[in-house]
DNA sequence: GTGAAAGCGCTAACAA
DNA sequence: TTGTTAGCGCTTTCAC
């Protein structure tokens, strides 16, 4: 069995509440009496179980981070900083995934509500009357999603979105197309909004196709509609999508960027593989998962701290995948 | 505050053990008053407190599940399958990232061990001796790794390697060179190991380069002694490393697959993108997670279990970037 | 500055 | 089949 505090108590020679005050609160503890104390833990290799500590701090210094999908791209590096920041801040995190359907989250979060402080939902597919719901009980952060009263990190996909359909229409594309992933996703929502204002701006079509699954085969799937519509440029929900699309293109005879032009979304590592490297809007999903930790640490803090809504700046990243439109409409 | 379990127990007019039971032993409770106790729970929104149980039962119902690197695309399907299926078995899994560092490592499993049954390490970068150490208070279960009297899922890349070997001979390559991964990395030793044998078999040239990071970079950077030691064939310890490679090459001047060969390990989404596409070693990472979560389980259950050593096939892709050796020496 | 005692939410003998 | 009781490891008043 695991060394428990009453054993360091008795090695040191004081009573289990002066162990227990040497570590969570030292300065009320003679440096004397300390010392032999810190000695005796070390000695017996002493670790306070933080489950025991949790049941009377009502503290588990536990999060919880729920992701649609930890294999797809996007995520881990944003779970990488928000793991490793968190772990700097003392907390160790659940990490857990959904696999892009909402009643999974719903039961997660149900699972996790007693053993963390709080929950990290990344991209969530819940609605947001239901995460406001769950909200009332447990500290949320909300990562490219709006709820109202949440704190929540937002990438500015719309910027970026605007920014694509600005660099197609300046190389001459009249004809675009939205490729939108799942239906509950916030970000595929700013795509489309963004991309629809932009579009009229500059008086080119919009065609909008979706919802698609956020993955390869999800664009691979909606390249005939593309073609079907007639567009030379078009703004995929993300990177995977985006290839999947260039794949189903491919196969329909259509070349990118010769004959059509693709831009991702995520700046993927897939994406700059890709042959031809994509055209892309950069997310900071590194940041945002830092900031998305710190933020629910201060909602965990103090409770109703105002609801802070972060927004990153997104970047058109120019590569491949995009060109002028060709001078003759393919499909004449 | 939450429902407990006194609130439910008022509310369905029994005393607490009874509804304790009727959660974790419902045979030993009347089917009427289990319905009522249901019920009563149903309407408070009652869900237990692991952690409250953990301390009577010493049963947390949480793993831990360590890696190298969450960013590096060999882990998040592991991490996924590991998830997922240990969600199945009613556990909730904490991830952590050791960023390759063997100290962060060691730490992490102290902070985790009195909240999990279990930890998975997954590749690891601790000694065998710190893991058996660590592994006397602790059920572990290690993925790509051998260690003595610890439950193991080994993917059997050395077989890899050697069919790697076989294909690069059976093109005309008559010098080869690994480049290894990280020193503490037991893939690599399989690797080089395996490579080597293979070599001698053919009678062909083998040279090591190695350690190197287990990134782009690494390979980027190795891609000059390669050159250097006039290798024709390369088998890198993964795709990153063997992308970096292709990438270093080319800026040597050395195109691939025409003037050198490159195999990669993983089958990553990464390598399957690059171009060109590269021929590599698949590693079932699916299936190790899921079988690294069973054995870990099994060892918790049953302490002294036996040491189970899982070993798990890979198969050597051959893609785009192996391809014939060029007939004149390119050194010449 | 330190000890004593109560209690966090739950389970597990033991009684009844 | 159900209730009673003790206690898991820890923190936190309250006394001294």
């Amino acid at each position: 069995m695991a060394v428990t505090i009453r054993e360091v108590a008795q090695a040191a020679g004081v009573h289990v509440s002066t162990v227990s005050r040497t570590f969570s609160a030292p300065n009320l503890v003679n440096a004397e009496t300390r010392e032999r104390v810190i000695a005796a833990a070390a000695e017996l290799g002493y670790r306070p179980n933080l489950a025991a500590r949790a049941l009377t701090t009502g503290r588990t210094n536990n999060l919880g981070l729920i992701v649609a999908d930890i294999a797809n791209p996007f995520f881990p590096p944003l779970i990488k900083a928000a793991q490793s920041y968190a772990r700097v801040r003392g907390y160790q995190v659940f990490v857990a995934d959904t696999d892009e359907d909402p009643r999974v989250e719903e039961e997660l979060i149900g699972t996790l509500a007693r053993q963390v402080d709080g929950v990290l939902l990344v991209s969530p597919r819940l609605s947001n009357a239901a995460i406001a719901r769950l909200g009332a009980d447990l500290p949320f952060a909300v990562v490219n999603r709006r709820v109202k009263g949440l704190p929540a990190v937002l990438m500015d996909v719309g910027s970026g979105a605007g920014a694509a359909v600005d660099h197609l229409a300046g190389l001459g594309h009249r004809r675009l197309a939205v490729l939108g992933g799942p239906r509950s996703s916030w970000t595929s929502g700013q795509i489309r909004r963004a991309a629809g204002a932009a579009a009229e701006r500059h008086g080119v079509d919009l065609s909008y196709h979706g919802p698609n699954a956020p993955t390869e085969q999800g664009g691979y799937r909606a390249a005939a509609a593309v073609l079907e519509a007639g567009a030379t440029g078009v703004i995929a929900y993300n990177d995977l999508v985006a290839i999947g699309a260039i794949e189903g293109l491919a196969v329909e005879g259509a070349e990118v960027p010769r004959d059509i032009s693709v831009v991702g979304v995520d700046d993927t590592v897939a994406g700059r593989l890709n042959h031809p490297k994509l055209t892309t809007i950069a997310m900071p999903t590194q940041t945002a998962g830092r900031a998305a930790v710190d933020l629910l640490l201060q909602a965990i803090d103090v409770a109703g701290s105002g609801t802070v809504q972060m927004i990153l700046e997104t970047d058109l990243l120019v590569r491949e995948s995009t060109g002028p439109c060709p001078a003759v409409d393919r499909r004449a």
